[in-house]
DNA sequence: TCTGGGGTCCTAGGACCC
DNA sequence: TCTGGGGTCCTAGGACCC
C-alpha cells in the first residue's frame, strides 16, 4: 500500500512560513531569472493568477492585487524539503522521495495498527508540527491511484487533506469524477488524443483496453491504465537510482551577444556541473554545450546548437570538464545572434568501482585531482566563502536576475531569523 | 525589453555485425 | 536467373514528470 505525500503550494508556503504577516495573503514565487509563475498560494490561485504565466506580462495585475512576489530561492526550498523528509522517515519504514515536495510511502502493515485515514492525518499533524509546512496525502494500493488520491485530497476541502483509496468502490466513484489529463502520465498530447477517442475521465481510461491503449500509444499508457484498475506496475524505490546524466543551464539575466560572455557563462555552468557529478560521487566521459537564441523574438531567426566533446578518461575534475566544455563552444558559437541561455549536460557515467579500475590504471587521473577537488567543495561548502576558476569571471554581466529574493533563513548564519 | 530548470523512459531508424 | 534474416548498439526525438 502506497501514500503519496505532498507539501501543498511548497515554494509559495515556504516563503510564507518565515513571513507570518503574509499569512492568507496572495502570494507567489517565480522561476529562475524572474520568468514567470512557478508557485502560488491558496489566495493567489483564487485570483485567477495562472501557473507558468510569464511574470511580466502580469506584473500590473500582481500589483494591483497586492500580490507578495518572491524569486525562487533553492536554498531555502532544499533545507525545508529536508525537513518534511526526515519527519517522514521518522513515521514509516520506506520513504520514495520523488520531487523536492513529494514522496511516496511505504504504509503496508499500518492497517493492521490503525485506519489509514488515521495514520494520514498523523503525518499531516507531525509535518505541520516540525516544519510549519501543510501536506497532502493520498493512499492506494498503486502509485497512479495514490497519486490520484493526492488529488482528490487537495481538491475537496471536506477531505481534510487527507483519502484513503483502498476500496475498490471509492476508486471508481473518484475515478468517474477525475477528467483523464488528471491521471499521473497523461499530458496534454495524450489527453488530447483520448479525447478523440471519446475517453475524458479516468473511469474511461481505467476501462479501456489495455491492448488499444498500447497499439495506440504505447506501454507506457497500458500500464498507466492497468495502475487505475488497481494493478501495482510501478515498484516502491526506497534507493534512488544514480543519475543518467546531470544538466546545468541557465537563462541570461540579459541577452549575450559577446563571446567573452558566452565563455564566462559556460565555464561557470562547467564548475557547478562537475561539482554535481562529484556529489553524486560519477566520473563522466561525455561533455556537451548547448546555447539558444529566444525562440519568442520575431525578427530574429532561431538559433540553437548543440555539440559535445569526450574525455579519454573518466573524470570528474572541473579543469577537464570545462576544457571540453569551452572546446565544444567554440565549435557551435556564432557572431550576430542574442542568445537567451546556454547550458552544459554530462553523461556517460563511470563510479569509480570494479568495473573501471583498468581504465584509471591505464591512464591514471591527475594525481592532484581529488583532494583539490575536496578542498574547494569544502570550502564552497562551509559558508565560509567562495572560490571558482577564473574562466567564469568575476563581473557576469549574463547573471540571473533575482530582484525579489528571500533570504537564506535557515542556510545562511546573518540570515536567521532571531527569536526575541 | 522581459517567457524556468532538471530529469526520466520509450521508440524508431540507421549503422554495423555475422 | 536467383541477393536473407536476425541481432546489437547508438542517437535523436517525443512524451511525460515536478
Amino acid at each position: 500500500m502506497f501514500a503519496l505525500v505532498d507539501v501543498n503550494n511548497f515554494y509559495a508556503s515556504c516563503e510564507t512560513v518565515f513571513r507570518p504577516d503574509l499569512r492568507g495573503k496572495p502570494v507567489v514565487v517565480v522561476s529562475n531569472n524572474d520568468g514567470c509563475i512557478i508557485s502560488r498560494s491558496v489566495e493567489a490561485k483564487a485570483l485567477g493568477i495562472n501557473m507558468t504565466a510569464p511574470y511580466f506580462k502580469i506584473k500590473d495585475e500582481l500589483h494591483r492585487n497586492q500580490v507578495t512576489v518572491f524569486s525562487s530561492n533553492y536554498a531555502l526550498y532544499g533545507d525545508l524539503s529536508n525537513r518534511v523528509m526526515m519527519t517522514l522517515e521518522e513515521m514509516v519504514p520506506a520513504v520514495e522521495l520523488y520531487s523536492i515536495d513529494e514522496a511516496f510511502v511505504d504504509v503496508s502493515g499500518i492497517a493492521n495498527c490503525m485506519p489509514l485515514e488515521t495514520f494520514g492525518r498523523q503525518i499531516r499533524e507531525r509535518v505541520l508540527k516540525n516544519t510549519g509546512l501543510t501536506v497532502g496525502v493520498g493512499i492506494a494500493p498503486t502509485k497512479t491511484l495514490a497519486k490520484l488520491a493526492n488529488f482528490a485530497a487537495k481538491n475537496w476541502q471536506q477531505t481534510g487533506g487527507v483519502v484513503d483509496l483502498s476500496s475498490r468502490n471509492r476508486q471508481r466513484k473518484l475515478l468517474a469524477l477525475v477528467p483523464v489529463h488528471e491521471v499521473w502520465g497523461v499530458g496534454r498530447r495524450i489527453s488530447k488524443k483520448l479525447g478523440l477517442m471519446g475517453i475524458e475521465n479516468a473511469l474511461q481510461l481505467a476501462d479501456s483496453s489495455t491492448w488499444v491503449m498500447r497499439k495506440h500509444f504505447n506501454v507506457v499508457l497500458e500500464r498507466t491504465v492497468r495502475e487505475l484498475r488497481g494493478e501495482s506496475c510501478l515498484a516502491f524505490d526506497e534507493f534512488a537510482p544514480s543519475k543518467q546524466q546531470i544538466i546545468c543551464s541557465r537563462s541570461f539575466g540579459q541577452r549575450i551577444t559577446a563571446y567573452r560572455d558566452m565563455h564566462q557563462a559556460v565555464c561557470a555552468y562547467a564548475e557547478r556541473a562537475a561539482e554535481k557529478l562529484r556529489a553524486e560521487r560519477q566520473f563522466c566521459c561525455a561533455v556537451s554545450v548547448f546555447m539558444r537564441t529566444s525562440p519568442h523574438a520575431q525578427n530574429e531567426t532561431f538559433y540553437a546548437p548543440q555539440s559535445s566533446g569526450r574525455l579519454t578518461v573518466p573524470s570528474n575534475d572541473t579543469r577537464d570538464i570545462v576544457r571540453v566544455a569551452t572546446h565544444a563552444l567554440q565549435a557551435i558559437w556564432k557572431e550576430g545572434f542574442r542568445y537567451m541561455k546556454a547550458g552544459v549536460m554530462l553523461s556517460d557515467f563511470f563510479s569509480q568501482g570494479v568495473a573501471q579500475l583498468n581504465l584509471f590504471d591505464e591512464y591514471p587521473p591527475r594525481p592532484d585531482s581529488h583532494a583539490l577537488m575536496q578542498v574547494i567543495d569544502r570550502l564552497n561548502h562551509s559558508g565560509r566563502g567562495t572560490v571558482w576558476f577564473a574562466g567564469q569571471g568575476i563581473q557576469q554581466s549574463w547573471a540571473m536576475k533575482r530582484e525579489m529574493l528571500s533570504p537564506r533563513y535557515t542556510t545562511h548564519y546573518p540570515d536567521f531569523p532571531i527569536v526575541r
